[in-house]
DNA sequence: ACCTGAACACCGTTCAAGT
DNA sequence: ACCTGAACACCGTTCAAGT
């Protein structure tokens, strides 16, 4: 009964080992390891690892679709699609390189899919056409997946350890990009950069309106 | 001397056998036997596989360099960042699964830093500050490595060959979902709908400039 | 029904040895 | 300097066998 692996304990197991050690070290026998018991195991609640790969990203998706159900459309499109933002930024971050590797994840769920349907009520009933609608979301996906990619992968840890100070850094780009440089001084990370470029896409969508 | 393999025709073999096989068939002795040459011989020209991976990252990333290095900058920030995208995009494409493997890869090369210096010149000429140029630029590369990784997503060659008619689809949805079965009747796929979305994240920065 | 032990083909990598 | 042959540890997966 300690020993009960079932596939939702391993799936749970998978995703942890992701977190601690990352894609690479995710091994079906370091897996099995860490649930106690033999590496062929697995085989029987499962077909092969990649139906597994494939039940880590159903069980994210799954978070996502029920944390995006809570969200509450009273007040506005706008605050609504900002919240849908956040809420797919966090569940990437839930996870380590979790924006690469479950974005864009084949929809194998028509609950996915179904979830769609509140959000273009809401968008349509503001004002906008259906396929600005549908442009809407996918625009504010797509967003949303690039800046937590390249968010988490300045995250990572350094291989090299090559951690540049302010200085090391104006060096390593040499002379004549001032810009870049003064750029790079003024820069911040992180939720106040992810919520002022998500408020440029929502103003774009916004200008459709009129 | 038609066996003279260097570092660079390692490389491009490397692509050639990405496109060709996809990501899992990428291995050492595969490639190897594709430059007709041992598996170990690669490893007089590179240390290991990851130094292999990491050299095709700078080569897609030199080319990119080089494609937005032609950019005419005479027609305005609009028009210039509407073609930054779009080189940006047709270079993801070249490759397989070319945005989720490239994007967001290290900065390994200065040069890929310093090539931000004309277009926050760019940028800022036209009235952004230099915050907002930053943004700028971070907005639209998300936008497009995400708007990619979909695209090449739902490109790739179906493993259960299970692609929907529209009726079939429709079934699957189940009732109550109307507005996204009409949404997916009306969706274009490919470069317009890249070029509608585009218009939306370049309208949102345009109003910055109120 | 659920798991183990042993085995297979394949992988990245090393290293002595060849030219 | 550049490549081969043989080998090592590890990987995903299968399968007969145990309980």
């Amino acid at each position: 009964m300690a020993k009960g692996i079932t596939r939702e304990r391993i799936v749970a197991a998978a995703l942890d080992l992701l977190n601690d050690k990352g894609m690479d070290a995710l091994t079906v026998r370091a897996l099995a390891s860490r649930l106690g018991v033999g590496a062929p195991a697995l085989y029987w609640h499962v077909r092969n690892k990649q139906e597994l790969l494939d039940e880590m990203a159903t069980f994210v998706i799954r978070r996502v679709i029920e944390a995006l159900g809570k969200i509450d459309h009273g007040a506005g499109w706008r605050e609504g699609l900002a919240a849908y933002a956040r809420v797919l930024r966090a569940e990437y971050l839930r996870h380590r390189d979790g924006a690469r590797i479950f974005s864009g994840t084949r929809y194998v769920d028509p609950e996915v899919v179904r979830q769609k349907e509140s959000w273009l009520e809401l968008l349509t009933g503001a004002g906008f056409s259906l396929a600005e609608a549908d442009d809407a979301l996918d625009v504010i996906t797509a967003f949303v997946v690039g800046f937590v990619i390249e968010e988490q992968e300045r995250r990572r840890p350094d291989d090299d350890g090559d951690r540049y100070s302010a200085e090391e850094r104006d060096k390593w780009l040499g002379e004549g990009v001032e810009l870049v440089k003064a750029a790079f001084h003024l820069r911040d990370d992180g939720d106040q950069r992810f919520e002022r470029q998500l408020g440029v896409v929502l103003d774009g969508l916004e200008s459709r309106l009129r």
